[in-house]
DNA sequence: ATAATATCGATAATCGAATATCGATAAAAA
DNA sequence: TTTTTATCGATATTCGATTATCGATATTAT
């Protein structure tokens, strides 16, 4: 238990999935060596992941149990307990994020989905309110997570009323930027920053080839 | 010059649209320490990713040349030549990402779209094709870039079909761990991932903010 | 009952990335 | 012209994360 780094908390959630998808085939105990090899990852790393959000220790032999880091992992995760947001942009991408019904699964809750074009009304049973109906909703049901889907131009715009009515974390999916006070928390969806890597990757493999 | 970390090599893309934000505004100059303060970086580090892609070096007193910046960055992250990809599954994240315009400033572009429902025929002007014609298509336009956008369970089929076709990088949004041989790229944008380290900075603001 | 084996946890070593330091230098000010 | 200042690049240091090692132990096989 105890502190956790940041690289273990991200690989988690991927962790739990696997996780869950053998429990679903009824497996009980699973060695580090084996996730490790889902993963292409060490053993010891997995062993050091496990460490630092379970008490629980693995069995010489058996490994771990597979109900034990489910139940660990999603208690650690905070999947139990539904954080609840607000979606500001229902074009195409806010579109797909209304419709997405896995973030409850992860813990979120989108329940309230705002624009300034009036014709958006309702997506997939959530109804669309007014950009000025905003404010006034994360004050009265008390938000503290904000989702941007709008264009970078507006995204500013939007941050700021977001925390001006007491948003504290705020997940941004415009190519920008955006300036916040420290207290507040931010990630940048920033899917050129994946498609760097990925393009840089498949560059590599191609010289590799290339070279044979 | 030379090698190139991967945590630099993320954060290009970002620098890049700062740098192109600069360039709009007419800035000429800029110096280390004043784009360390726009990300939350120290001067030192933005200096260090700035020398991993540019041969030029910047000026005491003066800084950086911007537009030698993006340029330079620009050509690094491959901006210029073109990547085609095929994209398959077009529901409400698929037609999100194909209605993206800027992917192609990413030096992406997305040249075929497939689904198996017969009834998506078209969306933002691109033709859906079915998914019976994803194999040819590869192979006739010799595409190298696949993108995912499956539920889970078809996930790993359509990844296998990708592969056989000639695909060598994927770009997976389906929150599933595929298996591939080990000379193909994968990126698996695992939102589940982001909103771990969103929900976990929250936490530790709200702790904050209760011990005061 | 004993031996062999797979797996663990703890600790140590390595690795890679971020940061600090400092001497050099271009530009601006005196 | 000289001094001051902002900024740089190179090098050294620190930090955090990954990987290697190894003794301990539960299970399985003999
Ligand atoms: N579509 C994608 O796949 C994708 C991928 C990566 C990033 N993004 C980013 O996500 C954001 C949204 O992309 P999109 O494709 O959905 O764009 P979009 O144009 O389809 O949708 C933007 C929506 O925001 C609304 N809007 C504009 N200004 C607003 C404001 N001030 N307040 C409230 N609503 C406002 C518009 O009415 C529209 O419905 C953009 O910043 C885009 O760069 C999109
Ligand atoms: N919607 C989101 O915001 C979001 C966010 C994160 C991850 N994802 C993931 O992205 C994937 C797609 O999500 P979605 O919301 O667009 O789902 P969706 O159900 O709206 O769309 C899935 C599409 O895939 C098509 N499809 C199904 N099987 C196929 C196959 N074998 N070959 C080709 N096409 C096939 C369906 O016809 C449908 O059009 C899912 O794995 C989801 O978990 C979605």
């Amino acid at each position: 238990m105890s502190s956790i780094s940041k690289e273990t908390l991200q690989r988690l959630p991927a962790y739990l999935r696997h996780l869950k998808e053998l429990q679903k085939q009824g497996v009980e105990n699973v060695a580090s060596k084996a996730i490790a090899k889902v993963f292409n990852y060490t053993s010891v790393q997995v062993r050091k992941d496990f460490a630092s959000i379970s008490e629980e220790a693995g069995k010489p032999k058996t490994g771990f149990s597979v109900n034990r880091l489910v139940k660990d992992i999603a208690e650690f995760l905070g999947y139990n307990n539904i954080n609840e947001a607000v979606l500001v942009g229902v074009g195409n991408l806010g579109h797909a994020l209304l419709s997405y019904s896995g973030f409850k699964d992860y813990g979120l809750d989108i329940v309230g989905a705002f624009d300034i074009n009036p014709n958006i009304k309702l997506v997939h049973g959530h109804k669309i309110y007014n950009l000025s109906k905003l404010e006034s909703f994360i004050k009265r049901f008390n938000i503290l997570i904000g989702i941007i889907a709008v264009p970078k131009d507006s995204a500013q715009d939007i941050c700021d009323l977001m925390i001006g009515a007491g948003i504290k974390a705020i997940w941004n999916f415009s190519p920008c930027n955006l300036v916040i006070p420290e207290n507040i928390a931010i990630i940048n969806e920033d899917m050129a920053s994946s498609l760097a890597l990925l393009s840089q990757r498949l560059s590599k493999i191609l010289k590799k080839e290339k070279n044979q």
